[in-house]
DNA sequence: ATCTAAAATTGGTATAGACAACTATACTTA
DNA sequence: TAAGTATAGTTGTCTATACCAATTTTAGAT
């Protein structure tokens, strides 16, 4: 299993076979790892070595430690959804709820300012405007519109839209979605979003503007959602 | 700089000596930090200790390694890793405003159901509920209610909160606050939060519950915050 | 002045051992 | 029975040392 005279590190064959074990499922989430000790005598390798590999695979979140317990397989469930949170459907599907959608309109438009700065475009230049009703269970639960670049994405059919637009830009075009910022603020809802989302006007809104970028930095998509306040909470992990 | 009589770690010591560097602006990004060696014998400390803080940092983002080379102070780019914004003073300083704190009550009560779950306690156990205007230029910008287990940090006064909690919780007692979740909605003022933020009944806030925990995953604090909409944006980054 | 080889410097890997902090369990004692 | 105590096992911190690998600097030869 470790091979000392391989030239590949100690460190990195113990982090490979702990990895295997996981995925092959003889470990799986909770239970304990053999003690670093145990692992140092087995392999006749020194503690410190151990710890590397385990220090590794904690920072990656495969294991979690527990002083004076032991070293554990880490939940992926609660830890990783989280963390890419950025679409209506897996959102939902997180929840428990089952998500739908409603297309509003889909027209290719000339960008406003504001949608022209966020795209990092000319003014005018031409977009794709989706507006589109998010169902949870069945029930209104955001207004979401969203803005793309015509120029940078194309070909985009109501069809795409309603299967996955991510998968789309990422499998099709090969185009790497890489990061997303969310601003989120509290409001009373406009005339127009309380028809939609079916709520009298004036109830609350969570409104989540994001902005999604490419790995070399071009915003890919410009949403602006409103969410029901009485249905939706947002809700962030953060670790350090 | 380097207290080796302090119950505080060496290496946690030297990370939060280099990140003060960095904040303060004596490093910046680009700069060569000294050898591993060099803080090894100029503090009298094992260069493996070095190295687990350095390891650290660069896991964080702050540094980077160049075998041969040397340790760098890491390009601050938009990548910049989920932000730790738990504090209410961190996050407006990082939005250019001076942060304000005014106390209206301080006392240990016994805690009510809800509070006892999200601090994992005993219902009725003591808890510090510290309540507070939090300021932002000097005009009200947040109601915060927090809730700590008086068992598990004890001795806390009004002068401790008015300084720095975590710094009271991280170098007076040595627990290590590493993570905090947040739930974030959208609301109508009620009577009490509107008087204290100084707007109508009625307008919208954007509440904030968080909850912080230590390594073992205790949880250290619990937080009800009640944010004026008209003046408050929440901001999150995320990458993968 | 230029090229080359050696030395110095840097981070990377690895060892062996010590003690601290924490957890769980078995045992003792009041 | 309940509470305290001893003990063994776990991860956490830290030291001192050694050698390897990549890079830069220096000294020397041409």
């Amino acid at each position: 299993m470790i091979n000392k005279n391989s030239p590949i590190p100690l460190y990195y064959q113990l982090e490979e076979h702990i990895k295997e074990l996981i995925e092959k499922g003889d470990l799986t989430p909770g239970d304990a790892l053999p003690a670093e000790r145990e692992y140092a005598e087995k392999y006749q390798i020194s503690r410190m070595t151990v710890r590397q590999a385990f220090t590794h695979l904690v920072n990656e979140g495969y294991l979690h430690r527990l002083q004076g317990k032991g070293t554990f397989i880490a939940e992926r469930k609660i830890e990783q959804p989280l963390q890419w949170v950025t679409s209506f459907t897996e959102d939902m599907k997180a929840r428990g709820l089952e998500p739908g959608s409603q297309l509003i309109h889909f027209e290719i438009i000339p960008a406003a300012s504001q949608i022209a700065e966020q795209l990092a475009i000319q003014e005018n230049e031409p977009v794709y405007e989706i507006k589109r009703i998010r169902l949870a269970d069945g029930v209104p639960m955001a207004l979401e519109t969203n803005y793309i670049s015509a120029n940078l994405i194309q070909g985009l059919t109501e069809q795409i839209v309603n299967q996955s637009l991510y998968a789309h830009i990422e499998e099709q075009l090969n185009f790497r979605i890489d990061r997303a910022s969310q601003v989120i603020e509290s409001a009373i809802s406009s005339q127009v979003e309380a028809k939609y989302l079916k709520i009298n006007k004036g109830a609350p809104v969570m409104l989540i503007q994001q902005n999604t970028y490419l790995q070399n930095g071009t915003p890919v998509e410009f949403v602006k959602s409103a969410y029901r306040a009485d249905r939706y909470k947002f809700m962030i992990q953060m670790k350090r």
